[in-house]
DNA sequence: CCGCTAGATGTAATCGTTTACATCGTACCA
DNA sequence: TGGTACGATGTAAACGATTACATCTAGCGG
């Protein structure tokens, strides 16, 4: 396969010229350039990036960690993320770690490796924050951004929404229909975005003089199965909820599915309110009400914050809080 | 940060000793590897990935196209593809082509730019074959892994089920169930596998003694919208079916929705079979009868392929064909 | 005690670019 | 006309690893 010393040979110019050539410098002639660029063509040149990212020492590629490519919630704002990436002559390597710290670090050695310039980081784990880092932005850290997970005691560069005020929005609005006996379907208990939402729930039944009881919160892994087992479990007790607010629209589908095999007829015997608002949840039955998140600009902003550190060379502690909205459908309904 | 000299300085060895006692090559002296690796810790090495892929002209990553990776389906491919692909230290790239053949271009541009080694292809579009080289294997190509589609003239190796049998399977569970009047919703026509699709419900229908009209044969995009859509033109008709079979789920589930809100009452009314078992399928109302798809063998043979290619340099025109299965659920019913 | 062998290590070329610096004309100004 | 400045190009040194080949040492047989 034809390198450049080839083109250089064809052309009848040093590789410099060539190599000046290629990448637009102004200090080639016109004539000059035209010769290379044929040349190019003759023998179907096409530059070895791996000799020239090792000789710049950077990679153009921005190292992207989600804790579950499956989750349709991701891929939206994979696809923001992506589009500013190629617009800036950078591309995207997809890390899916499971949830799994172990492979979260696996994939975040690539930076040290080289291999990546920087990373974006869409699950809650930082992957190099070791205990002694915690709570300060420490300056070996590579370029770092995070999107919608964030880190109370680290603050790293994020972007993200308004967890708490969401999750009132969601509550008021079940409250504003007459529900007063709510349960709430949590993500993972050591995610921080998850606890932001049961505040913001438990602030607005507090705000409505109601009681948050322990057992009308439960916890899942965001899966489809997790949301149909809660479901399950809140309608095991004596009493069921009048209205079910969930932390994501996937445990809001198989809730839904627990509550009709259970026989309740939906949505008049019990309200249903996503979060995240997921192609699907337009489409499930009843229609999920839920809380949109602004995912693509999500994905597009954390890429600009990403592209902005890596030119100034600094993170700055900055962080990007974009506007949710509340999407009424099918689901939520007065309290009977 | 620190190189592979420094390590050589403090330990007092050369620098292709060091080499060779990090890659466990059996002529380093145990006394000596010890002292390297005490370097290496003591000076916090980590071998630069891109000068030793530059060095060795390979870069163990392999690209995967996926046509968009907002769809389920193909989520469970991928992880089946990594899952093989690290165990044998090798990573992947997606690259979402949204079914654009440019980035698909873009991306398989890579390849010959040295940034990957090989391409697993989830999409139907061979992203080189140019028209010259259509209908026979190019050696120049580098090394290429179809999964789930494939192409009817290009000889390229291919993980994938035979769509015809599962399509005839489907149409006879709702042939047998009492339907006579059955619709099917397909993909792309571009595609080779929705042909095949096709193929297989003409195929049953014609053997039952039915005579498959034009008008009961849609096309869409894969996409709820386009199920939801393409079923709204269905019941637009004089008569409506009483059965749809869609290339999808997602277009399954779109149907769905758009069935119950022409007022049907489903399932009895109208019965609907999917394709491919994602996770929403089961979740669905109804639950979706469906085709499943071993989606995770896919991914993990496509790359077991790869690895094959990339090891003896050489395509084999194999084609791997896998079983599928008829899950029934709730949405398909005894005709009226 | 010599020569040979094999195992351990060192030397240096190499991969294909980019880029700092040197060089060479040429045009312009005094 | 000589000097200067600048624009265009060439030369060669990096970048950081791997690896073919050379060298050295010790052990062993004759």
């Amino acid at each position: 396969m034809a390198n450049i010393k080839d083109v250089a040979r064809l052309a009848g110019v040093s590789v410099a010229t060539v190599s000046r050539a290629l990448d637009g410098s102004p200090k080639v002639a016109a004539a000059t350039r035209a010769r290379v660029l044929e040349a190019v063509a003759a023998c179907g040149y096409v530059t070895n990036a791996l000799a020239r990212n090792f000789r710049q020492r950077r990679t153009h590629t921005v190292l992207v960690l989600v804790p579950d490519i499956a989750n349709p919630f991701f891929s939206r704002i994979i696809l923001g993320i992506e589009r500013v990436a190629l617009e800036h002559g950078y591309r995207i390597l997809l890390g899916d770690t499971q949830y799994n710290a172990e492979r979260e670090r696996a994939y975040a050695a690539l930076v040290t490796q080289r291999q990546a310039d920087g990373i974006i980081c869409l699950g809650m784990n930082i992957p190099f924050a070791t205990v002694s880092s915690r709570s300060r932005l420490d300056p070996d850290w590579p370029p770092f951004v995070m999107a919608c997970e964030y880190d109370g005691e680290i603050p790293a560069p994020t972007v993200c929404i308004d967890n708490v005020r969401a999750a009132i929005e969601a509550t008021r609005h079940l409250l504003d229909l007459g529900h007063r006996d709510i349960a709430f379907i949590s993500g993972p208990r050591a995610s921080p975005l998850c606890r932001d939402r049961l505040a913001g729930f438990t602030e607005a039944m507090t705000a409505a003089g109601l009681r948050v009881r322990r057992e009308r919160v439960r916890y899942g892994d965001f899966s489809l199965a997790a949301g149909h087992q809660q479901m399950r479990a809140l309608l095991g007790g004596a009493r069921t909820p009048s209205a079910v607010f969930c932390a994501n629209d996937e445990m809001a589908i198989g809730a839904l599915r627990a509550a009709r095999q259970a026989g309740l007829s939906l949505p008049s015997e019990l309200s249903i309110v996503g979060f995240d608002d997921i192609a699907f949840a337009e489409f499930a039955t009843p229609a999920l009400t839920t809380i949109r998140q602004p995912r693509e600009q999500i994905g597009v902003r954390s890429m600009q914050l990403m592209l902005e550190i890596l030119r100034d060379g600094q993170q700055p502690g900055r962080r990007i809080v974009l506007a949710h909205e509340l999407v009424v459908r099918e689901s939520s309904v007065a309290a009977p």
